[in-house]
DNA sequence: TACTTGACCGTAT
DNA sequence: CATACGGCCAAGT
């Protein structure tokens, strides 16, 4: 197999990662690059998100740094979209900063202990 | 070919 | 909380 086909289809792995964050649920580009079969590999997720094909109907909103914190430029367009789609969905979001304690997809222990964020 | 960039990350100070 | 450092590596200059 040609090494552009091996990048398209780990391309369509990180892709498929990212669409299977549940809805008011949040992932970091690491967790992502993780479970996409290249650990470490957190820049490349953010570089594909950032030029996602026309036609792609991808959670994008839903991928956030490892902090918690909103990657996009503070203010920018990208980044109030982001915020208001992720409220739009239940997520809580302060100065450009979600919970990870709460709405992170690894927290299903922290949910347990502390209650679930809303429904 | 060499160097810079960047929707990143973990550890250390 | 902030700064620094080394890792990562595809793309663009």
């Amino acid at each position: 197999m040609s090494p552009v086909n091996e990048q398209h289809d780990r391309n369509e792995r990180i892709y498929a990662a990212i669409a299977a964050i549940p809805p008011g649920r949040v992932a970091s580009y690491g967790a992502i690059a993780a479970r996409a079969g290249v650990p470490g590999r957190a820049r490349l997720v953010g570089r594909l998100l950032g030029e996602v094909p026309e036609g792609r109907a991808l959670p994008w909103f839903r991928v956030l740094r490892a902090s918690g914190q909103v990657a996009m430029p503070p203010g920018s367009r990208g980044f109030r979209e982001q915020c208001r789609l992720l409220r739009a969905e239940g997520v809580e979001v302060s100065n450009g900063r979600v919970p990870l304690s709460r709405f992170g997809l690894d927290a299903d222990l922290d949910r347990v202990l502390w209650g679930a964020p809303s429904a």
